[in-house]
RNA sequence: GGGGUUGUAGCUCAACUGGACAGAGCGACGGUUUCCUAAACCGUAGGUUCCGGGUUCGAUUCCCGGCAGCCCCA
């Protein structure tokens, strides 16, 4: 019997007319009023036009007591519920023995299909690639804990002019050793030259690249192998990234990978009579919704990212048949993401499209953008993580791979600790912030509990629950809201919500390890139970949101 | 001009989708190590939740109207 049906079914004794009212019970706002509360009694006095007291008081009288210690009403009638600490003991015993720590597997048998990162090809990645890899990465996993099939999609920036100038940047602009031992660095580098000369007054180098391009495009094989290289290369580098920050993807399937599609998605919006011709292009036509236009071929025959959106979609469902797709990006896009959504229903696409946007990260108040000269790579981000990690671990004997964990974890949590919504303006304080709600405090608290254990000499020594204490029960309870946060955050496509609820919970822990000696107190078996599942908890949810877990520090 | 988004403590952010006295972190000030990791813990100060209306038992949250920042589209 959960909490739910135990309320519900006092209310349904007290009001036999309700057909289908499900009370909820939540979490007490505040320690002092109990440990959970029902508001239910307030809305349902709207529905019977009656005295929300007098209906708390009659639910109240009916409640079953056996898990309570106390059930009162309270103010304009709320009901207040204290449980007794033996049925903490049983749930923190259930919890324990849960697979996934409790996470109802949901998602069990259903298909998602989650598209984050999308870095362009032949550029370096850098800080404001964080985000989109991040969360996204951290919603991949989140769904994964839930049981749903994901599959990781890279819609790499593979396909485009820029192709036609570093083809030839690379046959022009660079020294057989730097063609020789072709990086990413060398191919912006060579990207910035050709670029430059293509603006020339002539316009015979730009000429050149358009040629360059359109041999590329008509499948020159020359190109078509050059072309290949340089994604090959960008996706060896990009990996490297994606090795640091613990992020894996299933496919990488760029523009590129659609391009074929293309026309069949045009001339279908065009049988459907969604397309029409306006001043030489191709338009899908959504003012109806407030939408503007949208076009799907431009007037010089070239397709757009809507065009190439609708193909991606079409080509996902097919494969996969996914419930749901997700796209991560920045929250720019909106516009973009409501046009191509609205044109995909119409079209009869069969899945859910859900856009989750972030805001953009800022430097000292201006856009990221190599004019603006701010563009820090997310490589050198990492390194001086790790470097400022280091400086701390090595007097207490860590190593590198210490520092790693801990360096790029602080920058993790920095980001998933906020609501994707929110516009993040980067300083390398913040994002190495190492105290307070920081990832390194909550790494830090999982290694003491650790350190508590081992020093106990393994779990073995752990007993039954037996929660007591004000610090203990409140550890406990908050314990018990562990699955429900993850679906909260996974519902919500907001990993903050989990980091949140894992700081909170730490804290818990902290002033209950603080206030309460474990090794040497009487409770000593119950409390080294409680401190064991803490740990556990903590470290799967520290998992779902890709940061790892040293056991020392 | 149209649309989106944000506005909460000095700063950075929460607030479980309408609940009780709006909470954390940083910063400030003051405490806690013969004791399980002080990257920690405890306490104090700090608020017109941008402004004005409305809805109701109750609004940071929902509705309307403004103001400001950022973004997108003519």
């Amino acid at each position: 019997m959960t909490l739910d049906s135990i309320v519900t079914d006092a209310f349904a004794s007290s009001f036999p007319g309700l057909e289908g009212f499900a009370a909820k019970v939540v979490p007490a706002t505040d320690p002092k009023f109990g440990d959970y509360q029902c508001n239910d009694a307030l809305k349902l006095a709207k529905q019977l036009h009656s005295n929300p007291r007098e209906i708390a008081a009659k639910v109240a009288a009916a409640i079953d007591r056996t898990c309570f210690s106390k059930v009162e009403v309270a103010g304009p009638g709320f009901l207040n519920l204290t449980v007794a600490d033996p049925w903490i003991d049983a749930r923190l015993e259930e919890l324990d023995a849960a697979d996934f720590c409790g996470i109802p597997q949901t998602g069990a048998g259903r298909k998602i299909v989650i598209d984050y990162s999308s870095p362009n090809a032949a550029k370096q990645m850098h800080i404001g690639h964080i985000r989109s890899t991040v969360i996204g990465n951290a919603i991949d996993r989140l769904f994964r804990a839930l049981g749903y099939d994901v599959v990781a999609d890279n819609h790499l920036g593979d396909w485009g002019t820029q192709f036609g100038i570093l083809i030839k940047g690379y046959r022009d602009c660079l020294t057989a050793e730097e063609r020789e031992n072709l990086t990413v660095a060398t191919l912006e580098k060579c990207y910035v030259l050709s670029a430059a000369k293509a603006k020339e007054e002539d316009g015979a180098w730009k000429d050149a690249c358009r040629r360059e391009l359109v041999k590329l495009q008509q499948g020159d094989a020359e190109n078509l192998a050059l072309w290949k290289r340089f994604i090959d290369i960008s996706i060896a580098e990009f990996e490297r990234m994606y090795a640091k920050l613990g992020v894996k993807f299933d496919t990488y399937r760029g523009e590129s990978y659609y391009n074929a599609m293309m026309p069949g998605v045009v001339s279908r919006l065009v049988d459907a009579g969604l397309a029409k011709e306006s001043e030489g292009a191709l338009v899908v036509d959504l003012t109806g919704e407030n939408l503007g236009v949208a076009i799907v071929r431009k007037s010089d025959g070239g397709y757009n990212y809507t065009t190439s959106d609708l193909a991606c979609v079409e080509s996902r469902v097919a494969e996969y048949a996914p419930e749901r797709i997700v796209y991560v990006t920045d929250d720019r896009q909106q516009l973009h993401f409501a046009q191509f959504f609205s044109i995909a229903a119409k079209m009869g696409v069969k899945t859910t499209l859900v856009h989750v946007p972030f805001g953009l990260m800022s430097f000292q108040g201006k856009a990221i953008s190599t004019r603006e000269g701010n563009l820090i790579r997310l490589d050198d981000l990492l390194e001086e993580a790790k470097r400022r990690a280091y400086d701390i671990v090595k007097d207490r004997g860590g190593d590198e791979r210490l520092a790693a964990q801990i360096g790029y974890g602080a920058v993790k949590y920095t980001d998933l600790s906020h609501d994707p919504a929110t516009a993040i303006d980067f300083s390398w304080d913040k994002a190495l912030a190492l105290e307070g709600n920081s990832g390194p405090y909550l790494q830090y608290a999982y290694a003491r509990v650790c350190s508590l254990l081992e020093k106990a000499g393994g779990e073995s020594e752990a007993g039954a629950f037996a929660v007591a204490l004000p610090s203990e029960r409140r550890l406990a309870l908050q314990l018990l809201e562990f699955a429900g946060a993850v679906r909260r955050a996974a519902e919500a496509y907001k990993p903050s919500i989990l980091a949140d609820y894992l700081f909170q919970t730490a804290q818990l822990y902290s002033t209950f390890y603080q206030a309460s000696p474990i090794l040497k107190s009487v409770e000593r078996a119950a409390r080294l139970r409680l401190a064991a599942l803490f740990g556990k908890i903590l470290s799967m949810g520290l998992g779902i949101l890709g940061i790892e877990t040293p056991r020392h520090i």
